[in-house]
DNA sequence: AAACCGTGGGT
DNA sequence: TACCCAAGGTT
């Protein structure tokens, strides 16, 4: 257990444990700290407010809903271009769920774009197209677990709130030494890091932890003499800060694989389909193939179409979250008036930019050098 | 409660 | 190369 917060430890250590067995920091980290350094070296990102001002609702959903383990450089391009679609959460609603799929292509955890367009159409039904201030109404919206409700209620409406990010989670960690290994430190981290909240600018403190661990206390080599926290800081009087947070080992990530079949018409569409609505990369498009399994398929079984198949050299490789796939391609090139098999389409390359195509897909089809000319 | 759910960049 | 990491949520 223990936070070493909690662990004082006033007498001689035992020479085994004697490394970790520094002096506890004398003064508990203070919020005006943070918060001063903040004022100073607070980042510019577009979605956040001028100095003194609490951003737009809206603004702050959306860039929360794309930064879920996401990072700030992937998500920039992607706000800036649902902003200029949809300049509001009324606008989102009214979209159609397959164009906010297909400009969200690419950003990844796919659930979160059919999440955002529901919950945009919950905060009309529900509160007439204004976000609740409101944690525990943010919380009930689609899409918005925890972390949302309290970075929304804090950012948005600078109500005394805690979101609790991997950010937050590894500055609080090395702040008091927690040694119990995540995920199951998260409910003691929270606490914490609700302890340290001020009544004053909690929004302003949230992103000031955010910012710090983004910026100084790193995963790999935290910048501590640059830090308004160092002083107080337990792991950095233990003197390897970096030991933080403690992790439970990982899994291994199986590997899969399945072969994809590249129709190309003679005027140069492609054959493809939509994937099923729950899943894997539910409802976006696809290049149709096997199913992608622990073990080769024959392609006959599968394929949408017969055809004089031509493999192509090389593979694509695409690493998903809880899985290595391999996908090898067949290509088979087919007559103009070819129809498309049911729950098939063709796609000319100009029209890619409408569909909701994901990397792995995107892959394969460069690998068949489509859409290149 | 543990599994599932993407992707690109950094080391 | 292989692994880690990034403003997590849902089932």
């Amino acid at each position: 257990m223990t936070a070493r917060a909690t662990a004082a430890k006033p007498t001689a250590p035992t020479p085994a444990a004697t490394k970790r067995q520094a002096p506890r920091s004398s003064t508990a980290p203070a919020p005006s700290a943070l918060l001063a350094w903040y004022d100073r070296h607070r980042r510019r990102l577009p979605w956040r407010a001028e100095a003194g001002r609490t951003a737009d609702p809206y603004h702050v959903f959306l860039s929360e809903i794309m930064l879920q383990q996401t990072t700030v450089k992937a998500v920039g391009p992607y706000f800036t271009d649902f902003l200029r679609r949809w300049p509001t959460v009324r606008h989102l609603a009214e979209a159609p769920l397959e164009e906010v799929l297909s400009a969200w292509a690419g950003l990844g955890y796919y659930a979160r774009a059919r999440n955002l367009h529901a919950c945009a159409k919950a905060v009309v039904a529900r509160h007439g197209g204004h976000f609740p201030a409101d944690e525990a109404a943010l919380l009930d919206l689609p899409g918005i677990g925890p972390y949302t409700a309290a970075a929304i209620s804090a950012i948005a409406f600078d109500l005394k709130a805690s979101p609790v990010d991997g950010n937050i989670e590894r500055v609080v960690s090395r702040l008091y030494a927690v040694d119990e290994p995540l995920p199951k430190s998260k409910p003691r981290i929270k606490a914490l890091a609700a302890a340290l909240t001020p009544e004053r600018r909690p929004g302003d403190f949230a992103q000031a932890m955010m910012d710090l661990g983004a910026t100084i206390c790193t995963p790999r080599s935290p910048a501590c003499p640059l830090c308004p926290w160092m002083e107080p800081c337990t792991a950095r009087a233990e003197g390897d800060p970096a030991r933080y947070p403690v992790k439970a080992p990982k899994g291994e990530k199986p590997k899969r694989e399945g072969i994809a079949f590249l129709i190309v018409r003679a005027d140069g569409a492609v054959l493809l389909r939509t994937r099923p609505d729950k899943g894997l990369l539910a409802k976006m498009t696809e290049v149709p193939s096997t199913p992608w399994g622990a073990r080769p398929e024959t392609p006959a079984t599968h394929a949408p179409l017969a055809a004089r198949w031509r493999p192509l050299p090389g593979a694509v490789e695409h690493v998903f979250t809880h899985f290595a796939l391999t996908l090898s391609v067949l290509r088979a090139d087919v007559p103009a008036r070819t129809p498309a098999p049911d729950g098939h389409r063709w796609v000319h390359p100009s029209g890619f930019d409408r569909e909701a195509l994901p990397s792995v897909m995107r892959k394969v089809l460069a690998h068949g050098r489509i859409g290149e000319g």
